[in-house]
RNA sequence: GCGGAUGUGGCGAAAUUGGUAGACGCACUAGACUUAGGAUCUAGCGGGCGACCAUGGGGGUUCGAGUCCCUCCAUCCGCACCA
């Protein structure tokens, strides 16, 4: 028999199909491992060999750990509500739903080809209403809960209610905005508007008017991640700061537990540190300057506390309310220039314009608390809104930014430390060097020392309290789009009530068109009677992209239960994903939003575990290799890179000036990275009369070497290797293998199909240990030699430490060594190949499934249990030691296994090529390594 | 600027706690079998004639360093006026 592997993956594709070999479900009485891929967005333009990297790592770890006797969850589905759909929408008229259903047959035909043991019983998919009523009743739960910072929780709004009828709200603790104290008496007057007003200000969803980055092109606002450098990261259209009502879910409550839970997750260092940093967690001093001859009082953040006597300016955002108060009429015309031009900056100009110093004097003076000195009060844009309390005081001895703001202003600049690299002037410059000066109490003290002793002041002087600031700002949960989550809410008078569970999943309505409506409104503003009982408006906003990706880890563990998100059997049974497998991309988008909700929902004790996500790998983007050719600006003439310069030379042209570079298919150039004539036509049809200047190789074809170059694979660039043809060419454990093959998971790494062949070549080997070239069965049921059992249990160990380490490429070369080994001994032994296919079928399943039932097995490999190594089996006769004297090796000695330490190293000693380096002296140490190295010390 | 990583043959890479650096694969070279082969098999393959020299450069610890420490360099990624 011959291997024929698109024969053979076809038959075990589908006995696994209809066997449902790989259903999990809850078995109280086994170990369970969860075993998740970040699901896909099913784009239209289909998997490329990037994309199963993951999924390939995930699914080798799913079989393995189903051999050593894990109930395994290993499921898979689509984010499947997202713009590309509704882009196209827009543009064609074509229902999101219709393209997206398309995409999504697309995406699974390409997945089943690959054989992946996913439990497809288990898919969801989000824009599904079964599934999104659930994230709709999640949401519902963040809009009637509040976070209480006593019991460190979220908690029901009603108890707050409870609390303010009895009390008011001056014992309240909550992680809210709202600033006002109220008795109980108050509000029990206050109207129901009024109320739910307040109550608004307290929910953990709930509305608020703040600066969104709008961007027209799209009709949408977006999220900061969603912003880079100014422009959209989709569709890249400008994007505009706009104040607007937006739905927020207040994630900041959260900030301390996200950040300190990061010690209990296995994840890769730069995922974590990047949460770190965009939480953003400082501890500072929030202290009140006195405007002079005013009531009003700035309040400043400040980490630096003990710098406050270096203190020479206040500078305040743009956007900050007390400009108007504060400023005078001599001053007025100036700021408010200054003001107007600050604000109606893009973010983009902003972003590119960092250099540039500007700002203006208010006219305003404050006090300085610590010295009674007036500080001259400035509006500069280098302030940000955004964080800590939006005005800073500026020390420009101590602060890069202030001292370049002082210099450009002529503002004066008070020295407050002293010694080396405490001069801001100088290359050296370190803001924490040197001990205090010119600083009153503070002076001689160490900067660490002075900040706790300026704090304790400030403190008991009550000019300020000590502060934990973060960088971290609520999420904004809406999107003026239509193919998204409907937000279950109506309004009355103004203000969002909840839906009724009765009135769930609150389903996203037809429509005629996708784009915004004629006054600006979001596409939902087109539906028919879009709204409650047909007489209170619905939210027309929709959820954002991340909403039903913030809790599909836990759908998957119960996905069609009807009566509960997921059901606390199977909740506490799956409880969290042992292994999550994705790109590093989402670090501070999915990742930190999964992690709030998870948080949310354990606050609930509707689920049992603090973080969903045990352990992390990020699996590294497979790269493009793109191949160029050049083409003669003013002329149809393509030529490659070789001869540029000297063609540019002849026909009098610059060769950086005078050509462009034309991408070429990929899949039409060879190994050497030379493509033909015919087939740069055949990739670029608006080549088909050019004049080319090509070579011929030794088979007499007219061929173009291109220049080859490494970057993202993209349609554009003619780069994209799709994984279906290398299924069909080499078949899909080829494809399996070379994909771990390749390198370490984690890294990235160019496609490149230069030693698949090696690849193909070992399963053929290990078809041939199975049956002969005449296709002859060989294997028997004899019992195997000392020596067959050696090769495969060193295997074992090896394949087992590798992989419960994720090093999959370094499996590979093991199941290589071990099929060439075996290969060599010419092994026919039943009982060592059975236990080599339970090692390989992970990376290979389909081929070890077939040998599998050559070997008279009925049922799956995937039944079969991972073979255990004997250390029996493991050890040496004999080791041959070399020898070194002083660390530099000299020459080899045998020893017998048995031999003890001692007298190996008399023996050592004894030996005469040790002796002459010795030359009679004794040898002061002889370290013996086992199994390793003799090293004699002189 | 701040933070995080990475650096080993012509290439992808191994080397688990410091212990014979370059396993395994590709490419390459020679040979065998072939009418032929993009098939298969065998041998060689870091540099140097050599003693030896080699893991980005320099220094250190150690009997012994790719691995640990210091320092410099290069590349990649993330954040970026965060007070």
């Amino acid at each position: 028999m011959e291997y024929n592997f698109s024969q053979i993956e076809k038959k075990w594709q589908k006995y696994w199909a209809e066997k449902q070999i790989f259903k999990a479900d809850v078995k109280p009485e086994k170990p369970k491992y969860y075993v998740l891929d970040m699901f896909p967005y099913p784009s239209g333009a289909g998997l490329h060999v990037g994309h199963p990297l993951g999924y390939i790592a995930s699914d080798i770890i799913a079989r393995y750990k189903r051999s050593k006797g894990y109930n395994v969850l290993h499921p898979m589905g689509y984010d499947a509500f997202g713009l590309p759909a509704e882009q196209y929408a827009i543009q064609t008229g074509q229902h999101p739903a219709i393209t997206t259903e398309k995409n999504l047959k697309r995406y699974r035909e390409q997945l089943d080809n690959i054989g992946f043991s996913f439990d497809w019983s288990k898919e969801v998919r989000t824009c599904d209403a079964d599934y999104y009523k659930w994230t709709q009743w999640i949401f519902l739960k963040l809009f009637g809960s509040w976070y209480n910072k006593v019991s460190d929780k979220a908690e029901p709004i009603e108890n707050l209610i409870e609390t303010f009828k009895i009390e008011g709200n001056k014992n309240v603790q909550a992680s809210t905005d709202y600033a006002d104290i109220f008795s109980a008496t108050d509000w029990n007057a206050y109207s129901e508007k009024q109320q739910q007003e307040i109550l608004l200000e307290y929910r953990l969803a709930f509305i608020t008017f703040m600066m969104v980055n709008w961007c027209p092109g799209l009709g949408s606002v977006l999220s900061n991640e969603e912003v880079k450098d100014g422009v959209s990261e989709r569709g890249g259209y400008p994007v505009e700061r706009k104040e607007m009502a937006q739905w927020c879910l207040r994630i900041t409550a959260y900030a301390d537990r996200l950040l300190n839970d990061l010690d209990l997750v296995d994840w890769p260092e730069p995922v974590k540190e990047m949460q770190r940093n965009w939480i953003g967690k400082s501890l500072g001093t929030e202290l009140d300057f006195q405007i002079v001859g005013s009531e009003e009082k700035i309040k400043v953040f400040t980490t630096r506390i003990d710098t406050i006597f270096g203190v020479t300016y206040l500078s305040l955002a743009p956007e900050h309310p007390l400009i108007d108060k504060i400023t005078t009429p001599e001053q007025e015309e100036k700021v408010k220039k200054y003001v107007h031009h600050a604000k109606n900056r893009s973010e983009r100009d902003r972003m590119s314009d960092v250099k540039t110093i500007s700002g203006e004097f208010t006219g305003a003076y404050v006090t300085n608390p610590f010295t009674n000195q007036p500080i001259p009060v400035w509006i500069a844009d280098y302030v940000l809104w955004g964080y800590g309390t939006g005005a800073v005081m500026a020390v420009p001895s101590s602060d890069t930014r202030d001292y370049g703001f002082a210099k450009h202003f002529h503002l004066p600049i008070i020295a407050v430390q002293e010694g080396p690299g405490s001069d801001i002037s100088k290359e050296d410059f370190d803001p924490k060097a040197g001990t205090m000066i010119n600083s009153g109490f503070l002076n001689g003290m160490m900067v660490k020392d002075a900040i706790k002793a300026a704090m304790k002041h400030t403190e008991e002087n009550g000019w300020g309290k000590i502060k934990v600031n973060f960088k971290m700002r609520d999420a904004i949960f809406s999107r003026q789009r239509y193919w998204g989550e409907p937000v279950p809410v109506y309004f009355k008078d103004g203000l969002p009530y909840p839906l009724a569970e009765s009135e769930s999943p609150l389903v996203l309505p037809e429509i005629q068109e996708y784009k915004p409506t004629e006054t600006g409104e979001p596409p939902l503003g087109r539906a028919k009677n879009w709204k409650y009982k047909g007489e209170y408006s619905y939210e027309l906003s929709t959820m954002p992209g991340w909403a039903g990706s913030s809790w599909y880890f836990l759908r998957y563990m119960d996905p069609t239960n009807q009566d509960r998100f997921v059901s606390p059997d199977a909740e506490k049974y799956w409880n969290d994903v042992d292994l999550y497998i994705g790109g590093s991309e989402h670090a501070t988008g999915h990742l930190l939003y999964s992690r709030f909700w998870n948080k949310f929902l354990f606050d609930y004790g509707l689920i049992t575990k603090k973080e969903p996500f045990k352990k992390m790998i990020n699996q590294g983007m497979v790269q493009g290799r793109s191949n160029l050719v050049y083409k003669e600006k003013n002329a149809n003439v393509i030529i490659c890179k070789n001869q540029l310069k000297e063609y540019a030379k002849e026909n009098n042209l610059k060769p950086n000036e005078d050509f462009i570079q034309l991408y070429v298919d990929v899949n039409l150039v060879d190994s050497k990275d030379n493509i033909s004539i015919e087939n740069v036509i055949k990739s670029r049809q608006d080549l088909h009369d050019a004049k080319f200047e090509f070579s011929i190789d030794e088979n007499g074809n007219r061929i173009i070497h291109c220049e080859a170059v490494v970057e993202k694979m993209s349609k554009s660039k003619l780069n994209v290797v799709n994984p279906d043809d290398i299924v069909a060419h080499y078949g899909a454990d080829t494809l399996r293998l070379y994909e771990m093959f390749l390198g370490p998971l984690e890294q990235f790494k160019p496609w490149n199909t230069n030693s698949i062949d090696g690849v193909a070549r070992f399963l053929r080997k290990l078809w041939r240990l199975f049956y002969d070239d005449k296709g002859s069965y060989l294997v028997v049921g004899e019992a195997p030699s000392k020596e067959e059992l050696k090769v495969l249990h060193k295997t074992i160990k090896r394949v087992e430490e590798d992989i419960e380490r994720y090093s999959f490429n370094t499996n590979v070369s093991t199941f290589m060594i071990c099929v060439n080994e075996l290969g060599a001994l010419k092994c026919n032994k039943k009982q060592i190949l059975e236990d080599l296919l339970v090692m390989v079928a992970p990376y290979a399943p389909h081929i070890c499934e077939e040998l599998w039932s050559t070997l008279g097995h009925s049922s799956s490999i995937s039944f079969a249990t991972f073979p255990m190594y004997k250390e029996e089996y493991l050890v040496e006769d004999s080791f041959e030691y070399p020898i070194s004297i002083n660390g530099k090796t000299r020459h080899k000695m045998s020893f017998a296994a048995t031999e003890d330490v001692k007298s190996i190293e008399a023996a050592v000693i004894a030996d005469e090529t040790v002796q002459k380096y010795l030359e009679g002296k004794a040898p002061k140490k002889v370290i013996i390594v086992p199994k390793r190295i003799v090293n004699v010390v002189v």
